[in-house]
DNA sequence: GCATTAACAGCCG
DNA sequence: CGGCTGTTAATGC
């Protein structure tokens, strides 16, 4: 159970809920806590709860075969994802970590589905959510070969501050230019080089331990 | 050329 | 002190 200040908070969808269905998400959702650096799941667990970040930072990663570890996503405040696992009641894919002191919102499953069944409100901010990432998706594979380094890492630090999946104002991020550069698939003095560029031109403004973004608009087209 | 790893000094919290 | 940054050197595709 959640307070409904707290809900209206950290989940825009709720915003749009009728008054039964917020109750249901209210009493549908818990918190937790994690530190920094610790395991939200592994690889195969059954974490069959829909979870929002409500503060902090998580990141889902692999580690392939040969042992490199690779950053898949990146999420901020206000992310909503796994709902892949709870509709299909799959195992989950991949790792997922907290970069620093961070709560989930944990909403069980079958207030999730009675959501799905119930809600129009709420299966619309679903497809919109489906494709912001399919724009994303997409644009991964138009630029990936095209961009320089400096362009990769300008749209991965772009995209943790897409304002449909992430809609707080912060525009100060506490993140270390090593998880940036395994984001952007990069080691981390190659992150340093591009942050160092998008710095010069005015994109973003570097902190120790952290990065401002001052020109999302710029960042996000960024392409040499 | 452009990337990676290793190493190291210096700085910040 | 521990972690992060910024830089350089050696090496690889």
């Amino acid at each position: 159970m959640i307070a409904p200040d707290e809900l209206r908070r950290i989940a825009s969808w709720s915003r749009e809920l009728t008054e039964a269905e917020f109750e249901e998400a209210r009493r549908g959702i818990s918190l937790k806590s994690y530190g920094k650096g610790s395991y939200i799941c592994h690889v195969g667990d059954r974490l069959d709860s829909w979870t929002g970040v409500a503060d902090g930072l998580v990141k889902m990663s692999t580690t392939s075969k040969t042992g490199k570890a690779a950053t898949l996503a990146g999420m901020r405040a206000g992310a909503w994802f796994g709902e892949g696992t709870v509709i299909k009641g799959e195992l989950r894919r991949y790792e997922l970590v907290a970069l620093r002191e961070t709560r989930l919102a944990l909403m069980r499953r079958s207030s999730f589905l009675w959501l799905f069944e119930h809600s129009a409100a709420f299966n619309r901010f679903l497809v919109h959510q489906f494709n912001e990432r399919l724009a994303q998706f997409i644009a991964l594979a138009e630029t990936e070969r095209t961009l320089d380094s400096t362009g990769r890492l300008a749209r991965n630090l772009a995209w943790l501050f897409n304002p449909t999946l992430y809609p707080d104002q912060d525009r100060t991020l506490a993140i270390s230019q090593e998880e940036l550069g395994l984001l952007a698939g990069m080691s981390r003095q190659i992150a340093n080089q591009g942050l160092s560029k998008l710095a010069e031109l005015g994109l973003v403004e570097l902190g120790h331990g952290s990065v401002t973004i001052l020109d999302l608009d710029r960042l996000v087209r960024y392409e040499g």
